[in-house]
DNA sequence: ATGGTTGCAGCGCAA
């Protein structure tokens, strides 16, 4: 099976860019962040043209996550527990083939003191979601904008970075206690030490001429389906197309049960 | 150099 995730930054902007996307690479499960439209704006129907059941959750102007899959998905789920208050559409989830995915949409966390906060918070939940899964011995993937760099070597320039929310000390830590659940970061841990492998290149400042990236989107998986990774790469290819998103795909192959 | 770029929406805000 395999999975993509995919910020498309507007999907009503992108969809050329994804259709052709989907035709060149048929991923069986396609996860979209920041798709910036309510569900009954989705182009549902194009998707379907292609083969795939589409499930949103979107809102207004900002935010909003997408679900499709050629697979049959069962027991939707939209929106991560623990706040009721919390009105930004981030997450959605699904099973396929046995496995909990969920598509996840992480708080950028820059803008103020505030919106740190609620990256936090947001992060306390999400490390709560994966410990309830792992309690109920389902196994999971994690996949989406984290808006995280691990590490110094997921960053461009490091110093330029140190004080900016996807790399701050308390978001890495966070990132961390997430990961020492016992879950397996999918590209680091088939590629510990490629420099430079970019998920996402900002439009300011030329970063895709240059080539000063960063890593954010990631997929964490369960040790069921980490015992069962293949292979996980990133298309850099699709970030230099015309009107591309400020991220490209980022993909996985996960093994059938042997 | 407190800059620059994109998208939404309708002009400042989020990223």
């Amino acid at each position: 099976m395999k999975i993509v995730t995919w910020n498309v930054n507007s999907i009503k902007v992108r969809l050329p860019n994804v259709l052709e996307w989907v035709r060149a690479n048929t991923p069986d499960v396609l996860l979209l962040q920041e798709i910036k439209c309510v569900d009954a704006d989705f182009p549902a129907l194009e998707l379907r043209e292609l083969g795939y059941e589409v499930h949103t959750h979107g809102q207004k102007t900002y935010n909003g996550v997408a679900f499709l899959s050629r697979l049959p998905v069962s027991d939707i789920s939209r929106g991560l527990p623990g706040d009721d208050a919390d009105d930004h559409a981030r997450w959605i989830e699904g099973t396929v083939a046995g496995i909990r995915i969920c598509g996840l949409y992480l708080p950028n966390g820059n803008g103020g003191e505030e919106k740190f906060a609620y990256k936090l918070r947001w992060m306390a939940r999400l490390e709560a979601r994966a410990e309830a899964l792992l309690m109920d011995e389902t196994p999971f993937v994690l996949a989406g904008d984290f808006n995280i760099c691990p590490t110094a070597a997921d960053v461009w320039d490091p110093p330029a970075f140190a004080g900016d929310a996807l790399c701050r000390p308390e978001a890495r830590a966070a990132w961390r206690s997430i990961l020492n659940l016992g879950l397996t970061e999918a590209f680091r841990g088939l590629h510990p030490d490629r420099p430079k492998a970019w998920t996402f290149w900002d439009y300011q400042g030329a970063a895709w001429r240059f080539d000063h990236g960063l890593r954010i989107d990631h997929f964490l998986l369960s040790p069921a389906v980490a015992d069962r990774l293949i292979a996980c790469d990133i298309d850099r290819d699709a970030r230099g197309r015309e009107k591309a998103s400020d991220h490209t795909p980022v993909w996985c192959a996960i093994g059938d049960v042997a």
